[in-house]
DNA sequence: CTGAAAGCGCTTACAG
DNA sequence: CTGAAAGCGCTTACAG
């Protein structure tokens, strides 16, 4: 900097005004001072001026894992709308670490981030307390929490479910069967609450060995719906709580021999890319990544900063994209394994799509 | 700071020395300090450090899209090394925005990254100027160059796919295709390169009409697989530049009423996590990604920070992971269309595994 | 072993 | 409109 005053003629301090666009700077001094930037092709020093002006321009954003396609996405819609606002993104994984959530927290404090998106399910007292205490709003997800610093960014399921609930009644289906997620963790009630709302909203049965858990990763789609198909009265369609549990539901069915959409009704949660890609192609409750990703931006924002901000409640919307995994069901819901499994080969060359593996 | 050494009755200069384990400290005066750190939780600014010391513990790395599988395990494993050495790492997805390339080396030199691993296909001369002429070391993938400041981390593809030849020879295949990537850029010569190679060094022929290239995407897999499978003598097996090459020519593989593995044989490339859990898991020539990011990582640190340091040539090996996508030939190469396409039934159940969109 | 002081590269009142 | 100067929160020779 020093070298483009003394090229360009001025102070230090001039050539600060015209990086930040000041006013106070005449036309042709600025001119030439960003003449002899362009030419010396020089670039601040942001960790100085983050020093000096206190603003660090870097927002936390705090995942379970980035293999996870949700949050790949999630990703990279965040960045592409940080980037265009000239912020950076301080990305950590927990899942990589022992210690995922403390050092994480540590690390963003550390590089003073201005708020921190948090996508993790379990956001313990000692979490909120340590990034709070050191002046670093936050943002959860689907916590249903808020206050000074404090916003959250909830799912609305209830529209996505009851839609999906309605369409596989449209369809015939009686007996729907849900996978949830991780029990205990309030996104996942909330899923579960809005899944058990949108049967009672059109008059379907709730049957309680109809409803599992899941882990919102294939594995956990598997072994609940392997449950579901030993069942004596097996459902005929099911909800999962994630796309990732549909696809492990997915498979199993598959391997039964049953072809989805066709023996077997799946619907998922997320929308993740692969589910337009697979075959058949999911039927999913969406939930838009965009509009998730902006909604956290804007509520970090929002804080200007300031953990004495008041935080709100934000909320993101969710509606079924019918692709081909659902339709009418088979039989009367009765009988199906006796029906199907006695290899008629109406579905005996249907492929698992997905091997047991992961 | 000023704080801690209020409270602990010595100078910043003492609790600096403490923070950084200097041994020209008490043990008592230090033991002192800590415990008002650890009271107050107090946790240094990480801009400051950076500013004075000059060292930043940033390393950027830029990467076309983190929503590519092979790009989200690669950050995955990175990251995890960096955080252990307490570094950390600035992420830039080039194709997200138009001017990607400029602005992810803006963003990295203004925030004074230690160096920068690039992960992209085409790096220009104009970009290694921008980056070593602002102090910040270098290293490309497969890109086959180092100088000064610049090393390059290589594929050495050839054990690999001598392998995966020498695998399908095995099983008596003949006429092996080949779907490459991008034609023009250096890693998909290679690659190419490797794959000419393979079939010499195991007696083959090369049939130029089979050897194709793609995208490193599922449509670019897809349209070449369709060529191939037109060609009045269709090969019996294909080798594809990278894993979402080969699902797109499994798709296409599928929709003919094909099985991969059964009738027609598939190798990927990567071994991304996808591999394992398709049906049938794909075989294909693994490139460790744990590997891969320990090499870059590696590369960037021995450049000790510094663009004067001469660079060097690094490698990580590829081997062949059989999985069931591979099998003995259908018939002996010739006229497999006309007999399988006859609707005999043996692969009429097959399910396409993947859909068109995409 | 410990502290006072200079300085990292910026920004921003404060004078002129 | 422009410049001199203080200061952001650290680190590190330099004295003691």
């Amino acid at each position: 900097m020093e070298e483009i005053a003394r090229l360009a003629d001025v102070s230090i301090a001039t050539v600060s005004r015209v990086m930040n666009g000041s006013s106070l700077v005449s036309e042709s001094t600025a001119a030439r001072v960003r003449q002899v930037m362009k030419e010396t092709r020089y670039l601040p020093n942001n960790t100085a001026t983050s020093l000096k002006s206190g603003i660090s321009r870097i927002y936390g954003v705090i995942i379970p894992d980035i293999t996870n396609p949700f949050f790949a996405e999630f990703i990279k819609a965040f960045e592409s709308i940080a980037i265009e606002k000239n912020e950076e993104i301080l990305l950590a994984n927990t899942d990589f670490h022992p210690s995922g959530m403390e050092l994480s927290i540590r690390r963003l404090v550390t590089r003073q981030v201005q708020g921190a998106a948090l996508l993790v399910s379990q956001v313990s007292e000692e979490t909120c307390d340590a990034l709070l205490k050191n002046n670093v709003p936050m943002v959860t997800f689907d916590r249903r929490v808020t206050g000074p610093g404090t916003s959250d960014v909830a799912i609305d399921s209830l529209p996505g479910m009851d839609q999906a609930v309605a369409h596989l009644k449209e369809l015939g289906h009686k007996r729907i069967a849900y996978i949830g997620g991780i029990a205990g963790e309030p996104i996942s009630d909330h899923r579960d609450h809005s899944f058990l709302r949108a049967l009672k909203n059109h008059d379907l049965p709730l049957w309680p060995e109809l409803v599992r858990v899941g882990d919102y990763r294939i594995r956990g789609g598997e072994s609940a719906m392997s449950g579901l198909l030993s069942l004596p009265t097996p459902p005929t369609a099911v909800i999962a709580a994630n796309d990732l549990t549909a696809i492990g539901a997915m498979r199993v069915v598959h391997e039964r021999g049953y072809a989805a959409g066709r023996d077997f009704s799946i619907v998922g949660f997320d929308d993740i890319e692969l589910s337009g890609i697979l075959s058949p192609a999911l039927t999913t409750i969406a939930l838009s990544r965009v509009q998730l990703a902006r909604c956290f931006f804007d509520a970090l924002e929002s804080f200007k900063r300031r953990v004495d901000c008041a935080g709100r409640q934000w909320k993101v919307e969710t509606r079924l994209v019918v692709r081909q995994s659902t339709g009418r069901p088979r039989r009367s819901g009765r009988k199906r394994r006796s029906s199907s499994s006695g290899g008629n080969g109406t579905a005996a060359g249907a492929k698992p799509m997905l091997d047991k593996r992961r």
